[in-house]
DNA sequence: ATTTGACCCAAAAACAATACGGGTCAGATA
DNA sequence: TATCTGACCCGTATTGTTTTTGGGTCAAAT
């Protein structure tokens, strides 16, 4: 950790600020003054409110992935594993409120100085499950033809459904639908050698 | 056919006119000046702006439904005619450009008074996919447990997807990845008894 | 049964004046 | 040298006011 303290007592006061009253809504001075701070600061260690903002989202999407690995690096069959990667990837994605505001900026406004965080997660998880898909096929509970554009289309599919779930705040109403629809997703992957 | 010949100048117009400059920029006297008639008329026909509208969205709608009832209604087998529907629906609604706007409006404002046409797609799309899975289970080409929850995940999943197709405009970009999809879907419904 | 065009009025657009807030910087602190 | 301050700049957002626009009505005409 070779950032100072200051430095994330920033973030943290930014991203309670940014979670509560959204990007625009959120001043600069407001986040220095809760850490009895001059604004003058935050440009010490930050060039712009938008660099700020991206270093929270980067937080944001840094918890999810930390989580994620967590359950990639399992000894549970691929199956389980890709079952389980889905699950909560959608559902903690759902407490990610920050990069929730990205993705409604899609629709209207541009943010795109948070472009960098955001493709770096798409990265992070295109190598993921590239990987799972892989070891599945080798070790025969999965059957596909190309796992590069199976990989695509289930990314594209996902980061569809985030829309409806977290901009209009739909995930519990559509939890159980969640599940059904992992489910498919498990169910188009598998081998018919060997279903348990 | 009971309606005047002025009501149908009426819809083609406000058609035309809410395609090009959308909903809100589209004035009653514009759509009423192209046909040569006074605004007055308009009221004579629809009690309102919204009701004209959501009129031509209905017809919108109506076209896609006509289109997808002949593929269900094809001879063919049940898989062939799901892969069909899909990829139909998604490209037909593409052309759907006051529906769009429908779907748009769901993020910020409300256009509660398109609710109705939008309803009746939704029904008529649930009772579609209903009848051609059971037939599909019927002659064991489908094989799912519960037919009615894999018709909504599946509706869900397509809602879902509309969002970045029609308003993100990545139709095009996507073509491939939804076919991608698509097979995927087939995939999963796919009966193991009847590989074709 | 249809259509017109003048009319009403709430809401939007246009404009002006003001306040706000992102960003800078010379100097202080330690 | 690294960190921090607070006054200052200035484009932009906000607020308040006036004007225009456009959805909707209706008595009268066709």
């Amino acid at each position: 950790m070779t950032d100072s303290n200051t430095r994330s007592l920033i973030v943290d006061s930014a991203r309670m600020h940014f979670s509560r009253y959204g990007f625009h809504k959120t001043t600069m001075d407001e986040i220095a003054k809760h850490i009895h701070k001059a604004k003058g600061v935050l440009y010490y260690y930050f060039k712009s409110k938008e660099e700020l903002f991206n270093e929270v989202v980067k937080q944001e999407l840094g918890f999810v992935k930390t989580e994620l690995d967590k359950i990639v690096a399992g000894n549970e069959d691929s199956l389980t594993i890709i079952k389980k990667y889905f699950l909560t990837r959608l559902k903690l994605m759902s407490t990610a409120v920050n990069y929730h505001e990205t993705l409604k900026a899609d629709f209207f406004e541009k943010y795109h100085f948070v472009k960098d965080a955001r493709d770096d997660f798409a990265e992070f998880e295109s190598v993921r499950l590239n990987r799972i898909f892989k070891k599945g096929t080798e070790e025969g509970f999965i059957e596909i033809k190309n796992i590069e554009s199976t990989v695509n289309a289930i990314m594209m599919l996902v980061r569809s459904i985030e829309l409806p779930l977290y901009l209009q705040n739909k995930y519990t109403e559509y939890e159980n639908i969640i599940d059904e629809l992992v489910s498919m997703i498990i169910n188009s992957l598998r081998s018919n050698r060997n279903n348990p």
